[in-house]
DNA sequence: ATCGATACTTTGTGGGACAAAGTATGCGCA
DNA sequence: TGCGCATACTTTGTCCCACAAAGTATCGAT
């Protein structure tokens, strides 16, 4: 591991709900979108992307459609209704958890021990 | 579980660099001050905090010192040299993750699969 | 014909987040 | 006096996300 940058884990599945927001999408497509975001800090491999595909897809928080017509097939995900619930409820969390962040430094800069 | 929630993982190790960012502070202490972050978002329990502390520092990110003066036996943590650096550049890392998520509602909206 | 890009799958591993249970002490209160 | 709660730290075991790595297969360009 590149030794930082691993402290994301659960945001990797929300950003691909996110993504799946702006239309249905395939596995390898996403991992490219990813991969194209502002500093690729949202960067997520092959390895990650498609294991994490099949698991939203067991929770029913995805579905998949073979679109064969293409030069070869692709897997194409779009989110399912709950899937949409699930993202409105982890983008307020995810709000919320980055404003509580943001809140740290100002909250408790300067909090000293009050020793005993 | 809740159910939500879970997906700040990795989060949690840097609210607790931050928190010490403040000035040395001891276990108990962290865990109360994280449950009363706004919305309790960032709330990790003592059997995530603990074995944090003592991961953190056995990376050498902080370093603990006991306090026996008090009424009872306190561990209090403050970072190291390389806690600051680690500090300062996982808020960097951080901030790049949060607006690349806010990005994504942006950049893929109406991202069609452009079949073909 | 070969190489790189495309596209998907599976296996195995590391480690962060957590529940749960345990240990021990100080303090308030009836 | 002693019961119970808050304080304070430790350890064990589990779940599952993130990822490297390797494999399969097809298409297009040189």
């Amino acid at each position: 591991m590149a030794s930082e940058e691993q402290f994301v884990r659960g945001a990797g599945m929300l950003a691909v709900l996110k993504v799946l927001e702006g239309g249905e999408l395939y596995g390898y497509a996403i991992v490219e979108a990813l991969a194209r975001t502002r500093g690729s800090a949202l960067h997520l491999g092959q390895s990650t992307v498609y294991p994490m595909l099949y698991n939203l897809e067991a929770k029913g928080l995805v579905k998949s459609r073979w679109d064969e017509t293409g030069a070869r097939p692709r897997k194409y995900y779009s989110l399912t209704k709950a899937g949409k619930t699930r993202l409105a409820d982890d983008s307020a969390q995810w709000r919320e958890v980055t404003r509580a962040m943001a809140s740290l430094g100002l909250e408790f800069a300067g909090l000293r021990p009050v020793i005993a």
